[in-house]
DNA sequence: GCCCAGGAGAAGG
DNA sequence: CCTTCTCATGGG
């Protein structure tokens, strides 16, 4: 990844450790340097923050393998850089002070906006199966039926007209288990109309409950997929998806019950309304990554 | 052998 | 509406 490059100011709230690895997305591998090398929107890009006296942060984000043009019309947007986190986690710490801790450590955390279809195939996937193992299943589909990149070894994600074409069989190389059959199915439904609904509702009058309706209509995604990628890809904040890790620390810090999810999920709505999702991020990487050391 | 992993779908109350 | 069981696969 030599030839081109960009580099802009970055964010005081842009922690490429916290972003890459706080389960919103699962193609990014780290490099010795520290930068992290992945897989998005059909591309391989480099990431790396360095200190840089030219910004009013100290510091740059670069982004390599990318044209000027290509971050003016697609990274920028990924990388959500012109969403003010400072004043989001500003937000959430005049809530209360467990939401203000969480928001503390996990400071740095940034909400990624994917693309739908790579992230209707991550988090179908993701379900009941483990992160190394969601990796592998991804990794798979992509060598096998995706497309190819510049780089040997890194394809993209198979898109939805490829594999609508393919059926269950087809893809048992990828060791899918019995998500196999929800991607097929769930790629042929897509197809139908070539996308146009997935993509649509992206749109910022689309609501967060018709994007819920459409995307559980297809085969392997249920309310919490669903959760995931309205929040992920769509732009829909104030999702909050409900899985182990988040009824563990919902139980931990603010004394749910684990099986009381209608409970957590209005208490999430009134308490952190449109930015619930952001405020599950902080709440995940939490107690993923503190456990019991200090929860 | 067991249990678990960022759950969903189907069946039976 | 709710609860419970099953669904591949691999690692601990």
């Amino acid at each position: 990844m030599n030839e081109k490059s960009v580099t802009c100011r970055c964010p005081d709230e842009f922690d490429v450790d916290l972003i890459f690895d706080c389960g919103q997305c699962f193609r990014y591998i780290k490099n010795d340097d520290g930068s992290y090398t992945g897989i998005a929107n059909g591309k391989v890009i480099r990431v790396r923050t360095d200190e840089d006296e030219r910004f009013d942060t100290g510091r740059a984000l670069t982004v390599c393998g990318v044209s000027e043009e290509e971050f003016e019309s697609v990274w920028k947007n990924y990388f959500d850089l012109e969403t003010d986190y400072g004043k989001i986690m500003e937000r959430l710490c005049e809530r209360d002070s467990v939401i203000e801790k969480a928001v503390k450590y996990g400071k740095g955390i940034r909400l990624l906006r994917q693309d739908p279809w790579e992230t209707v195939l991550s988090f179908i996937v993701s379900q009941n199966n483990n992160i190394p193992r969601i990796t592998g299943c991804l990794n798979s589909l992509a060598e096998n039926f995706g497309e190819k990149t510049e780089y040997e070894g890194m394809n993209a994600l198979p898109s939805f007209e490829t594999l609508s074409e393919l059926e269950e069989s087809d893809l048992s190389v990828c060791r899918l288990g019995y998500r196999a059959k929800y991607i097929t199915e769930t790629a042929k439904a897509v197809s139908k109309d070539g996308g146009d609904i997935l993509y649509s509702l992206a749109s910022p009058s689309v609501t967060t409950e018709e994007a819920l309706s459409y995307l559980q209509s297809l085969s392997g995604v249920g309310p919490k997929v669903a959760n995931c990628i309205a929040l992920f890809s769509l732009n829909k904040t104030d999702c909050f998806p409900v899985d182990v890790w988040v009824k563990r620390v919902m139980n931990r810090l603010y004394g749910f019950d684990e099986k009381d999810v209608r409970g957590i999920k209005s208490f999430a709505a009134e308490t952190f309304g449109r930015y619930g999702g952001i405020a599950q991020q902080y709440l995940f990487y939490y107690m993923r990554y503190v456990k019991g050391s200090d929860v």
